[in-house]
DNA sequence: TTTTAGTTACTGACCGTTCAGTTACTAAAT
DNA sequence: ATTTAGTAACTGAACGGTCAGTAACTAAAA
């Protein structure tokens, strides 16, 4: 007798505030395993549990959706980073392995892992966004670890290096392995040391900026 | 009076041995501005001054020219440094900046430098070249820096180091160096100064795994 | 009932691939 | 030397599959 008033589950529900996120969750991990190109709308959604037009409710565009990907999902992360030399209190040293450590954390062991190497990919066919993430990214991640290389040499902790070369170097070896890994774990039989290698980076990187050469050594 | 047998330059020549090598050359170019998927074959076609056709009587398509492209192009630059350190009878410190800046000198300024990146940005969509590429390219590089670490240490000029690492240390700036820079050239108004960039790589990571903590200094 | 989030079916452009035809070249025959 | 028959490199247009984007419709919510 339930066949008039049975309440059955929905076919699908309207969720206006949820749906931006979970696209954009979506297109992070479809992005990030084929590139902007060779993804498909339709996979988009898909794993977004909604259809292709659902996307178009809430991005004018696939370029739209690839935009607000990048702007949405790294910018606040760098801004945390900003937080954190902000509010430190101890030696430059532990605020050096602090971010590195934190950075880690928040990127590269995340999905969001995936966006540094999309940009480098898509960097040519998007300039304006590449521009956006060069300002918003690297330059203030730059920024922020200059300013902390700065506050090293301040306090006598760090030599008179080049600024601009000791950040570069600084980074590198960061984001190297967030963008290598990602693409190349599945070739990697011996797997990727990824605590070992930081480890050693922080390590010798104090060790060579360093006044003291001892004091090098981690906590 | 040599309407007849006037001989005006032919609309196309026939050019067996120049084409492939010619259109590998003009699917350099195009890929590394726009990606594998993003790139036409009439644009390879035109840079390489054929038409669209041609490409197809010397690979059977896009891929396999994306293939052969990556295969033809990287591998004979890591024989080349196998056989620069097999031949290399000077200090270790020395053999290590030799490799590092004929490197640079080889992928880093040239065309090719968009390699590491094409295969960085499409590994996820061709699984066997990426396989091909790691075990070929970078397991290879990374087995040649590690038996110089190898050769610094047995001389007593290196510290004992876990290998693996401190080879990954080692190439990591120089090849964030070759990517970042093709993808971000552009949105650089500072410019990037590779060579003091390199210069001081080699400065600190020498410093760092040498014995002697003053010999870093570079001759 | 009205509003609107969401679906479904469709369109049009784009581009990899193919192939029939054309042109440059080669060498045998005159 | 000139003609001519034969070959193979190369062209260009057309085909067909794919997919971003759209418009007509449906059902959930208010």
């Amino acid at each position: 007798m339930r066949t008039l008033t049975k309440r059955v589950k929905p076919r699908w529900r309207r969720r206006k505030n949820a749906r931006p996120e979970e696209i954009l969750h979506a297109a992070l991990e479809a992005f990030a395993d084929r590139g902007f190109a060779a993804t498909k709308l339709e996979d988009v959604a898909r794993r977004a549990g909604v259809t292709k037009g659902t996307i178009y409710l809430y991005f004018d565009s696939k370029e739209a959706l690839f935009k607000a990907l990048i702007r949405e999902t790294i910018v606040p992360v760098i801004a945390q980073g900003e937080a954190i030399a902000q509010a430190f209190t101890g030696s430059t040293r532990d605020l050096f392995e602090r971010l590195v450590r934190e950075y880690w954390r928040l990127v590269g062991e995340t999905s969001l892992a995936s966006i540094p190497r999309l940009m480098i990919a898509e960097a040519g066919n998007f300039p304006e966004l590449a521009r956006f993430y060069y300002e918003e990214v690297v330059t203030r991640g730059h920024r922020l670890m200059a300013s902390v290389l700065e506050r090293g040499i301040k306090a006598g902790e760090f030599k008179k290096v080049d600024l601009a070369v000791a950040t570069k170097l600084a980074m590198a070896p960061i984001m190297h392995a967030v963008v290598a890994r990602k693409a190349f774990l599945h070739c990697m039989p011996e797997g990727f040391d990824v605590v070992r290698y930081l480890d050693t980076h922080i390590d010798l990187y104090l060790h060579g900026i360093s006044t003291t050469s001892s004091a090098a050594a981690r906590a």
